[in-house]
DNA sequence: CACATCACG
DNA sequence: ACGTACGTGATGTGC
C-alpha cells in the first residue's frame, strides 16, 4: 500500500522553535526551528519511508500559542520575531528541497491537512499526519494515523493515534473528540465552549449522548440543574464551537502525486540553503560532490621515504604560501604527543608526508621538524589549524631563538584567526572553517575517526585518513586568504601577528613547563576532610531524622528542607525547589542543619574537585600540565582546562589550603603579581572621566574614596558599610549596571540599589556616558569592541526578547571593559615572557590567572624577576591612569598572597 | 546529557 | 510584565 506523509507546517516549526537552543548562522540570522524541523522531518522520513510528502501552512499566521505559557494563562502569545522570520525561510528550504507544500487563502492547514488525508485514504493509501496540534485527533481512524511529537527534556518521543488509541486515551471516538472540545472550549484557541464545562463533563456527556446534538436532544435527562441551565443557555456558543473545531475534510486541494512523490531532497539548491544556514551536520546527507567547485581537487602523493621528502622540500621552496596539517595522537598525560604524518597542500599540488621513525629510509620527526624550521625562516607563509598543539614537532631551541623576542616566521593559524573573527562559536574545527569561508560541506576529524585514534585509523583505514588529511589542508590553504581578508576588514591583523601568535607559543609552553604538586600533601588535605565530612553526613541525616536521603541531591535535599521540615523558601529552579547558597545562608540563622549543610557543601566541592580532582592530573613528572585555551571565551581572556588552574580556591581559608600543595621546582620559589584593580582602572581610562582618573591619582583605595564621594562623607569617615557598597556598585558597573543585580548581591531593596547607581553616576557622569556609548554603539554596528580592536558581537541587541535585549546591554558594556584588561594581560605576557629570555633567566611563567602572573622564580633571580614583573606588567599598556602590579614571594602558590 | 551548584577572576 | 548582574570549568545527580 502506497504512504503519504503529511506535515502540519507552522506546528511543527513551533515545537522545534521551543525544543531548540536559538542558533544563528554567521550573519546572525536564526535557524533554530528551521533546524530543528529538519531534524524531525528526516526522523519521521527515516521511520516512515512513505512514497509521497506534503506540508501544510496556513496562509495568515499572526499569532502562536506560546506552548510555556498557554497552559495557564490560556491566551494567545505573538509569535516571536526570532520565529516568524523563519516562516518564510522554512518555505524556501523545503522547495528547495522539492518538497510540495500546500497553502491556500481563506483555508486553515488543519482543513487542508483533513482533506488531503481524508481524498488519500479515498485513493486506498496509508496517511500519517505529524502535527503539534491535538485537533487533528478528529481525522484519526484505521488508515490515518495521527502522530505528536512531544519533546521532554531534549528527548523526542511521538505519541500515536489510530482510532483506538483516542478511546484509550480520552474515552471518546475521534470523531467525538470534537464535541468534547466543542463543549468544553478551548480558551488558548478562543474557542468559547460552553461555561461551566471542563474536560471531565464534556467527556461524560459525550460518551452518554454520543455528540453535542445527541446531549441537546436529550437535555431532559440530566440531572444538575447548574449544568443544564448553561447547556440550555448556550446552546449557540456550543455550536458555534462545534463549528469552529471541526476540521474540513472536503476542501478543494487535491493531493498532487507527481509533486508530492518523495524524490531526492538533497539537491544542488538545498545543499547551497544548508551551507549558508550553517547546517553542517546534515551536509554528510548529500552526495559527496554536492558541494564540490569545480576545480577542487583531491587528488595527491605520498611521501614515505627520505629522498622523496628531500624532493618536496626542495619543491615547496619556490611557494609563497603553503598549508599544512600535521595529524598527530593526542598524548597520554605527561607523554608526547606523537607525530603520525602531515599533509601538505600548496596552489598547485598536494601531498601526505608519512613519518615512520622506525623505517630505514623513512622521514622521522627529527627530519619534519628541521623542515618547518627552514619554513618558519624563509619568510613563506604557514597556513595551519591550531598551531599551539604542534610546537612539539617544531624543534623550537626557545632560549635561543626568542633571545630577541618571538619569532615564529608567518604563520596564520585559522584555528586563530577563525576565532578572532567570530568568537563567539563554541566549535571551531577546521571544517567549520572551510564551512563558513569555502562553503564547503565536510567531513570533520570526530566523524573519521568514531573512537579510534589516528594511530589505529592511519593502520586501519590509511587512505581514508590522508584522503581526510590531505583534502583538509587544501580547505586551509584555499579558506586563508577569505580569512585573512575578513580579519582585515575586521581591524584585527596587528592583534593577530603582534599578541595572539606570539602568545599561543607562551602558552604552549606554560602548559608543557606545568607547575609541581606535592601529592602527599594533597592526600593529607584530602584525609582531613574526610573526617569532617562524614561527621557532618551523620549530624545532617540525624537532624533530618531520615538516614538515607542524599545530601548532595538538590532534589532530595529540597524535599527534606522544604517540604519534610517546612522552611519557608518556595520554588526557584525550573526543576524544582532551589538549593543554591544564597537561599540556604538566609535560612541557616534559624535552622542549626542548614549551617551544617552548607559547610558539609564547601567540604565535598574541596575534595571531590580539588583535593581528589588535581590528583587525577599529576603527570609522571609530579607536575600537573593544565590546557590553556585561546579560542574560548567571547570576551578574549584565556580559560584553562583538564584541570582548570584558575579556580583554585582562594576565598577561605580551609580552601586557600589548596595552595599549599602547590610548590615551586627544588631551590626555585614563587613570584606572583597581580594587577590592581585593572578593570576599573580600564574603564576611568576608557571613559576619561575626570573624577574617576582623579580618583585614581589620589587614593590607594578605590572603594573607599568611591564611598565617600557618592555618600559625600570625608575620606576618613567612611564607614566599612559604605565602602562595602561602594565597591559592589563598583563591581556592577563593571557587569553592566542593573539595580536587580546589584540589589540581589547586596540583598537591600531595588530602590536602594537604584539610588546607590544614580549617585555613582551623579559622582561620575563621564562614566554615564560612556556606558550609554558603548550600548548604542554596539546596537548600531553589531559588535562591541576593546581598546585594542578586538570585536564581540552582541546578536542579543537585535532580539525581539526583552530580556535577551537586555542581556545585550549589559555584555555591551562588560565586554570592552573585561576585553581590554584580557588584550592588556596578553601583552604583559608577551613582554614578560620575552624579557626573561632576553635576559637569559631560568625563571619561568607557569600560570596565568586572568588578572595574575606565576612566576616559578630561580635561585637569585627573585630580584631580577620583580623588577621585570613591575615593569613589563605596568608598561603593557598606557592608559590615562598608571597601571599598578602588587607582587609578592613566597615558597608555595599559598605563601604568595 | 542537562541541570544545579560552586570554585575563580 | 518580564526576571538579570560579566566571564569561565568541574562535579554529582538524575533522566
Amino acid at each position: 500500500m502506497e504512504k503519504l506523509v503529511l506535515i502540519d507546517g507552522h506546528s511543527i516549526l513551533n515545537r522545534a522553535f521551543y525544543g531548540m537552543p536559538d542558533l544563528t548562522n554567521a550573519e546572525g540570522r536564526h535557524t533554530g526551528a528551521v533546524y530543528g524541523f529538519l531534524n524531525m522531518l528526516f526522523h519521521f522520513l527515516e521511520e516512515e519511508k512513505p512514497d509521497y510528502l506534503a506540508v501544510a501552512f496556513d496562509v495568515h499566521a499572526p499569532t502562536f500559542r506560546h506552548e510555556a505559557y498557554s497552559a495557564y494563562k490560556g491566551t494567545r502569545k505573538e509569535m516571536p520575531a526570532e520565529l516568524r522570520e523563519q516562516v518564510p525561510l522554512i518555505k524556501e528550504v523545503l522547495t528547495a528541497m522539492g518538497v510540495r507544500i500546500y497553502e491556500q487563502a481563506g483555508l486553515e492547514a488543519d482543513d487542508i491537512l483533513g482533506t488531503l488525508a481524508k481524498k488519500a485514504e479515498a485513493a486506498g493509501m496509508e496517511v500519517s499526519l505529524f502535527s503539534g496540534d491535538r485537533d487533528l485527533l478528529q481525522i484519526a481512524d484505521e488508515k490515518i494515523q495521527v502522530r505528536v511529537p512531544k519533546t521532554i527534556r531534549g528527548q523526542t518521543t511521538i505519541e500515536n493515534y489510530h482510532t483506538q488509541d483516542v478511546v484509550d486515551k480520552y474515552g471518546v471516538t475521534p470523531r467525538q473528540f470534537i464535541d468534547v472540545k466543542a463543549l468544553m472550549g478551548d480558551s488558548s484557541d478562543n474557542v468559547p465552549g460552553v461555561p461551566g464545562v471542563g474536560e471531565k463533563t464534556a467527556t461524560k456527556l459525550i460518551r452518554d449522548y454520543g455528540s453535542v446534538e445527541g446531549v441537546y436532544s436529550h437535555l431532559d435527562e440530566i440531572k444538575k440543574a447548574a449544568l443544564k441551565k448553561n447547556l440550555t443557555e448556550n446552546k449557540d456558543l456550543a455550536e458555534l464551537s462545534l463549528f469552529l473545531v471541526t476540521i474540513k475534510t472536503d476542501c478543494e486541494p487535491e493531493l498532487d502525486k507527481e509533486e508530492a512523490r518523495l524524490g531526492n531532497l538533497f539537491t544542488k539548491e538545498a545543499f547551497e540553503l544548508y551551507t549558508a544556514l550553517g547546517f553542517r551536520n546534515f551536509l554528510s546527507k548529500f552526495d559527496a560532490d554536492a558541494g564540490k567547485e569545480s576545480g577542487e581537487d583531491d587528488a595527491y602523493e605520498v611521501v614515505f621515504e627520505r629522498r622523496s621528502f628531500d624532493a618536496l622540500k626542495e619543491l615547496l621552496s619556490k611557494e609563497e604560501k603553503i598549508a599544512l596539517l600535521p595529524i598527530f595522537d593526542k598524548p597520554l598525560p605527561g607523554e608526547e604527543a606523537r607525530l603520525i604524518g602531515a599533509a601538505v597542500a600548496w596552489k598547485d599540488g598536494a601531498r601526505f608526508i608519512r613519518i615512520l621513525e622506525a623505517e630505514k629510509n623513512g622521514v622521522t620527526h627529527e627530519m619534519f621538524a628541521g623542515w618547518m624550521t627552514e619554513v618558519r625562516q624563509s619568510g613563506q607563509t604557514l597556513v595551519t589549524f591550531d598551531v599551539k598543539s604542534q610546537y612539539p614537532f617544531w624543534g623550537i631551541d626557545r632560549n635561543s631563538e626568542f633571545k630577541d623576542g618571538i619569532r615564529l616566521g608567518s604563520v596564520r593559524d585559522l584555528l586563530i584567526l577563525a576565532y578572532l573573527c567570530n568568537p563567539l562559536k563554541s566549535d571551531y574545527e577546521p571544517e567549520d572553517v572551510a564551512q563558513e569561508y569555502l562553503q564547503r560541506g565536510r567531513t570533520g576529524r570526530k566523524e573519521l575517526l568514531g573512537k579510534s585514534t589516528f594511530a589505529e585509523a592511519i593502520v586501519a583505514r590509511q587512505e581514508e585518513v590522508m584522503q581526510y588529511a590531505v583534502r583538509t589542508a587544501r580547505d586551509l590553504f584555499d579558506a586563508s586568504e577569505p580569512v585573512w581578508e575578513r580579519l582585515g576588514a575586521l581591524g584585527m591583523k596587528q592583534l593577530y601577528e603582534e599578541t595572539e601568535l606570539p602568545l599561543s607559543y607562551i602558552l604552549y609552553d606554560m602548559q608543557r613547563i606545568g607547575i609541581r604538586i606535592d601529592p602527599a600533601a594533597l592526600r593529607t588535605y584530602g584525609n582531613e576532610l574526610v573526617g569532617r565530612i562524614e561527621e557532618l553526613d551523620r549530624k545532617i541525616h540525624d537532624e533530618a531524622g531520615d538516614p538515607d536521603f542524599n545530601i548532595a541531591s538538590p532534589k532530595q535535599l529540597g524535599e527534606i528542607l522544604f517540604g519534610k521540615m517546612g522552611m519557608p523558601g518556595g520554588k526557584k529552579t525550573k526543576t524544582g525547589y532551589s538549593t543554591s547558597a544564597d537561599v540556604l545562608e538566609k535560612l541557616a540563622p534559624d535552622y542549626p542543619i542548614v549551617s551544617d549543610i552548607l559547610e558539609y557543601r564547601g567540604l565535598t566541592k574541596l575534595k571531590s574537585t580539588y583535593a581528589d580532582g588535581l590528583t587525577a592530573f599529576i603527570a609522571p613528572d609530579l607536575r600537573i600540565h593544565t590546557t590553556f585555551n585561546q579560542t574560548v571565551t567571547a570576551t578574549g581572556r584565556i580559560s584553562s582546562n583538564e584541570p582548570n588552574l584558575q579556580n583554585i580556591p582562594m576565598r577561605t581559608e580551609l580552601g586557600k589550603r589548596i595552595r599549599k600543595c602547590f610548590l615551586p621546582r627544588e631551590g626555585f620559589s614563587f613570584s606572583d603579581a597581580d594587577y590592581s584593580q585593572i578593570e576599573l582602572r580600564i574603564l576611568a581610562h576608557m571613559s576619561a572621566d575626570e573624577e574617576l582618573i582623579d580618583a585614581y591619582r589620589h587614593s590607594e583605595d578605590i572603594h573607599s574614596i568611591t564611598a565617600s564621594k557618592v555618600f559625600h562623607t570625608p575620606l576618613a569617615e567612611v564607614t566599612p558599610l559604605q565602602r562595602r557598597n561602594a565597591k559592589a556598585v563598583n563591581f556592577g558597573i563593571v557587569y553592566g549596571i542593573s539595580s536587580f543585580g546589584l540589589s540581589q548581591d547586596l540583598s537591600i531593596s531595588r530602590k536602594e540599589a537604584a539610588d546607590y547607581i544614580d549617585a555613582y553616576f551623579a559622582t561620575y557622569p563621564q562614566v554615564k556616558i560612556f556606558l550609554d556609548g558603548l550600548v548604542s554603539g554596539a546596537k548600531e554596528k553589531g559588535y562591541t569592541e576593546t581598546a585594542f580592536g578586538r570585536k564581540r558581537p552582541v546578536p542579543e541587541l537585535k532580539s525581539g526578547n526583552f530580556m535577551q535585549r537586555q542581556f545585550g546591554e549589559r555584555v555591551a558594556m562588560n565586554a570592552p571593559i573585561q576585553g581590554t584588561a584580557a588584550d592588556i594581560m596578553k601583552f604583559a605576557m608577551i613582554r614578560v615572557f620575552e624579557r626573561l629570555r632576553r635576559e637569559g633567566l631560568r625563571s619561568e611563567m607557569i600560570l596565568q590567572i586572568h588578572d595574575e602572573l606565576l612566576i616559578e622564580t630561580a635561585p637569585g633571580e627573585e630580584e631580577a624577576v620583580t623588577r621585570i614583573l613591575e615593569e613589563e606588567m605596568k608598561g603593557a599598556a598606557d592608559l590615562r591612569v598608571s597601571l599598578e602590579v602588587d607582587v609578592e614571594h613566597g615558597s608555595d602558590w599559598y605563601g604568595t598572597k
